[in-house]
RNA sequence: GCGGAUGUGGUGAAGUGGUUAACACAGCGGGUUGUGGUCCCGUCAUUCGAGGGUUCGAUCCCCUUCGUCCGCCCCA
């Protein structure tokens, strides 16, 4: 094999298709009925739309794909997120000069990040999420958690857990970063490598640390509900009354702290706990982001968003032995016998497909046997079979699978004896009326 | 970025330093010159991820490289 698609990346190929359409379909019915919008935006964007200056994570720091045009000075990048380039359109936009506040977005797209791949980690994969801008409310918290919940329980997943958290707004978020710093100040020289890193950067990530977990110091680590300002304290405490209210079972999660910089308040993860997830469990998750908006340029709005990995949906679904989408079958197949009359049969092919069905024939003048496997692998509800006879009368004969029944038709009648056939049977009509709505 | 496993036809897979690379499924042809799904017969990898090396000779030994899978890290 000389050539092969980029690690981390795959082909999805025809055969898989069907259970994305139907995933991408279910979406817009799901964000049609809850009144968001899709939104498309650039798969590249400046680089800085991702690099912030105070951003540390290792998605921004070490995991992009970031290139310059020989010719230009503009450095660009393949987007690893949607929301920062949904909050930039969002403000390059004026979308806050709009009336009906919040704008309430969603997106379905491929994100790219250069990491080592693994079940449910690819280079290239496919996030659905929703972003709900302008407006600050915790009942838009609830709202995108339960547009999320209820569309992987329409699927029918169940081993499905909300994890929620609060970071509290800036000011408390600081206070308790800085009283991490100090609880850890004089034992961080003994512990992990990954913690020490932490301490630097990130301090609240020191919190999820499965190596240095039972150490005594992370035990009496102090806790974020304990630095939480009284705005704070309210706003997670009606985000959570909310969930109540509407039957959303969650777990609050004091660790929960999230890897991307912008989140305040709301944090939250919903994870599969089946086993088939792998070491990358998380389904869908996300939070409030109270800065980000303004750091765009764009007046001081809130907004709250969170992205859904679908291959990682697909891999709880197989999980749960849920199937998505259904096999695609065929109206009708044409079933020809001999080179002479290739042609026949490719205008009554073609004359069925004008009328709307969904038909096939064979290109290769395979043997009857080979063209009736056809048949039969493509589901074929109704089989037309055109040999020397029927083309010198100008007639087919027509098979349906169902009952056997075979007779033989003049061709200018095909399409009304068709309609007939398909008319007798409720599925076939159901089936056909969808094609004629067309 | 680190660690472990792995790579033979469309698929699932045997295999050995020595000339024709098992077997099964699928495909195709035929038995039944025009009515399938059963059965029988035939056919189907100058080639063993790629590139180099060792050797008289390598799919099997060595090196490099690419991909895949799993874990760490990180994240959706």
């Amino acid at each position: 094999m000389s050539y092969q698609a980029p690690r981390g990346t795959q082909d999805i190929l025809p055969k898989d298709i069907y259970q994305w359409q139907t995933l991408e379909d279910m979406i817009r019915q799901f964000c049609y009925i809850y009144d968001y919008k899709e939104i498309r935006t650039p798969i590249f964007e400046h680089t800085n739309v991702f690099k912030r200056g105070n951003d540390a994570s290792d998605m921004v720091n070490k995991e992009m794909y970031t290139f310059q045009l020989e010719n230009s000075s503009t450095s660009l990048t393949l987007r690893p997120e949607m929301t920062a380039g949904v909050v930039r359109s969002f403000v390059e936009h004026k979308m806050y000069g709009e009336p009906d506040l919040p704008a309430k977005l969603y997106y379905v797209g491929e994100m790219c990040r250069h990491e080592r791949p693994q079940k449910g980690r690819q280079r290239i994969f496919h996030q659905f999420g929703v972003e709900v801008i302008g407006v600050k409310n915790p009942l838009l918290d609830v709202e995108t958690i339960a547009l999320g919940w209820s569309f992987v329980s329409a699927l029918g997943l169940k081993d499905m857990k909300v994890l929620i958290n609060t970071l509290g707004d800036d000011e408390s978020r600081d206070r308790y970063r800085e009283a991490l710093r100090q609880h850890f100040q004089n034992d961080i020289d003994s512990m992990c490598a990954d913690c020490r890193r932490r301490y630097e950067q990130n301090p609240l990530r020191i919190l999820d640390c499965k190596v240095d977990h039972d150490l005594a110091i992370m035990k009496s680590a102090p806790r974020m509900k304990d630095y939480l300002n009284e705005e704070s304290k309210v706003y997670f405490e009606q985000v959570l009354q909310g969930l109540d209210a509407l039957g959303i079972p969650y777990e609050i999660d004091d660790r929960l702290v999230r890897g991307l910089d912008y989140y305040t308040h709301t944090v939250f993860e919903v994870i599969s706990i089946n086993q088939e997830m792998g070491a990358q469990a998380t389904v869908f998750a996300g939070g409030r982001y109270d800065g980000l908006v303004e750091y765009f340029g764009g007046p001081q709005l809130s907004g709250i968003g969170w992205a859904m990995g679908l291959e990682r949906l697909l891999i709880a679904c197989e999980g749960e032995g849920i199937t998505i989408g259904e096999r695609e079958t065929l109206d009708v197949y044409v079933l020809n016998l001999s080179a002479e009359t290739a042609l026949y049969a490719f205008t009554a092919t073609t004359m069925l497909r004008a009328a709307g069905y969904k038909t096939d024939c064979d290109y290769q003048n395979r043997s009857f046997k080979a063209q009736f496997k056809s048949v039969e692998r493509k589901g074929a509800k109704v089989v037309l079979i055109i040999g020397e006879t029927e083309m010198e009368n100008g007639q087919v004969s027509m098979k349906r699978l169902r009952d056997q029944r075979q007779e033989v038709v003049a061709l200018d009648a095909l399409i009304d004896t068709m309609d007939d056939m398909f008319a007798e049977h409720e599925d076939d009509h159901h089936h056909l009326e969808e094609k004629r709505s067309i």
